[in-house]
RNA sequence: GCGCCCGUAGCUCAGGGGAUAGAGCGCUGCCCUGCGGAGGCAGAGGUCGCAAGUUCGAAUCUUGCCGGGCGCACCA
């Protein structure tokens, strides 16, 4: 049977409600192991009575496997108790599954480009673009071990009007002059006049030691103007277009968009950044992807409706052209909110931030917050106190199973406990039973900063079964808490892993 | 003006229709003859921006208002 012992359970449970039932741990324990709000949902349309519906149900539910009460509570909801088979059971699972447990769910499995960070060469990467690389690599991340195929690609320009100022820049510092008003301040701007030469391959290289640093690696580097080159010209050919004013449109408002784009410019007679779009968006589907994802900030979400504009005047299904929007990062550093501006080089980068908490810190501060929410950092606070910081809360967790199996020498892991589960054995169980659920829906939602609260949960909860029982000389005990570590240091591995944060063996 | 995102504890944030709204930091206390104290336990702290609506039930869904962020180029 597939899906994870809460999703049979469910299942079993659907089948005698008649209706679709979704299993909860409640928040107190007097509420059972596991609870559903079934009846006070169908007892309307059935017209009946909540309580009596959740009755009949409880009845039934106690005929099942692994089920040992029932209870009716309150207006109406079904609180179950579960037999020490379930556990038992749950645990063999983790342990059978052992680093896969609760991936491999893809259905159907995918083709996947995942394209991030994509700042363009004219600086080092800040960090809000680093919240696009933990952002996008964390989904990344999270598809793969759906089972997905997925290829993370980085598109730059390096021929626009951007990267002309940037290297003007650089030009002026070689003459000692000051760069232009429009320019780049920054002190790595007077570096890379130092060195010679186009300062544009060197910048890129910087920039791939950054997020390399960040654990991000890229399998293609997609160039703007070898683009424009190739496969403008068939673009073009596909698109919708207009002549106005001396310039060609492309009747974007006719597919959604609120208005046209100009796609060759009157000016100059070139293809504007429009036009690298859609021969952009013809390449990805061209080497056969099945879905491609934007991760984009929130200063470019004016892009979603002009993306999938894109896609339906080129005749591809929009739903498999995926924009992901975040909202922006503020750093605050001694009590002052930084503005981030590549141009004046007043700006925090991702590897002074790095430098200042660590990749870890940095990576889970970065994703573990919802990425719709505009999210505020303390670098001082990240630095100072990262001894209490959650990140470490869970590495710390995982060290410290570590350590116990380390010690545990030739002592093995078993599954049954020698008798009734304690609170806190069950409370772990639960838990790490609940990760195939919260994996499938942080990827299904794209939401990776639910991976790390759960992290958090699980931390607890085996921090609270460590301190309340001995693993190691537990007595007939022994072997099954040896299994409970395991499974717990599993589940907070990947869990690590799916945000790109190290799982320590020792601290 | 139009569009997108957000207003939850002092601060940073979880919570995607259910029971008495949670965590970390900060603040008050308590717990080390034992496997890692970077730990555990307890406490104080809330008009979930405001107001209507939908629902048996709303922090959650709808609408309006207030407040904040970001976009609305023949720029990239």
């Amino acid at each position: 049977m597939p899906g994870s012992a809460v999703d049979r359970l469910a299942a079993e449970l659907s089948e005698l409600a008649g209706a679709p039932v979704e299993l909860e741990r409640p928040a107190k324990a007097e509420h059972g192991d596991l609870a559903t709000s079934v009846a006070l949902r169908v007892a309307p349309v059935r017209g009946r009575a909540p309580r009596e519906v959740a009755e009949e149900l409880a009845a039934a539910a106690v005929g099942l496997e692994h089920v040992e009460r029932a209870d009716v509570a309150g207006p109406g909801f079904l609180n179950l108790w579960l037999a020490g088979s379930w556990f038992v059971r749950t645990l063999s699972e983790v342990l059978d599954a052992g680093p896969a447990f609760g991936g491999g769910f893809a259905d159907p499995v995918e083709r996947v480009q995942v394209e991030l960070v994509s700042a363009n060469p004219t600086g080092p990467v800040v960090v809000s673009a680093a919240r696009n690389g933990a952002y996008g690599d964390s989904v990344a991340r999270l598809l793969e071990f759906a089972g997905h195929s997925v290829e993370r690609e980085y598109y730059y320009n390096d021929a626009g009007r951007q990267m002309e100022r940037f290297r003007a820049s650089v030009e002026a510092r070689r003459r000692g002059e000051e760069p232009p008003e429009d320019g780049y301040h920054g002190e790595y701007v007077r570096e890379l006049a130092r060195a010679g030469g186009d300062p544009v391959p060197p910048m890129l290289a910087q920039i791939e030691r950054t997020l390399e640093r960040f654990r991000i690696r890229f399998d293609t580097w997609e160039l703007q103007s070898e683009l424009e080159e190739r496969e403008v010209p068939a673009a073009l050919a596909r698109l919708d277009t207009y002549e106005r004013d001396g310039a060609i449109w492309a009747r974007t408002s006719a597919y959604g968009d609120d208005k046209d784009w100009v796609v060759i410019r009157s000016t100059d007679g070139k293809p504007g950044y429009f036009a690298a779009d859609a021969a952009y968006m013809l390449r990805k589907f061209g080497r056969g992807f099945d879905r491609a994802i934007y991760v984009l900030g929130a200063d470019h979400h004016g892009y979603v409706g002009r993306l999938k504009a894109i896609s339906r005047m080129l005749g591809i299904d929009p739903v498999r052209v995926e924009i992901l929007v975040y909202q922006l990062v503020h750093l605050s550093v001694r009590g002052e909110t930084t503005k981030m501006s590549k141009r004046h080089g007043d700006v925090v980068t991702l590897d002074e931030f790095i430098d200042e908490v660590g990749v870890d810190a940095a990576r889970w501060y970065l994703v573990s917050r919802g990425h719709d929410q505009t999210i505020e950092i303390d670098v001082d606070l990240a630095a100072e106190r990262s001894q209490k910081n959650p990140v470490y809360y869970v590495q710390y967790a995982h060290a410290r199973i570590a350590g116990i199996l380390r010690n545990a020498g030739d002592a093995q892991a078993g599954r049954a406990p020698p008798g009734e589960l304690a609170p806190e054995e069950r409370d772990v169980v639960k838990r790490i039973a609940e990760f195939p659920r919260v994996v499938r829906e942080s990827a299904e939602r794209r939401a990776p900063h639910s991976i790390p609260i759960y992290a958090i949960r699980v931390a607890d909860d085996f921090h609270r079964f460590y301190h309340r029982h001995r693993v190691l000389g537990g007595g007939e005990s022994e072997s099954f808490r040896l299994g409970l570590c395991r499974a717990a240091q599993t589940v907070i591995a990947r869990c690590l892993d799916l945000v790109g944060v190290e799982a320590p063996e020792r601290m």
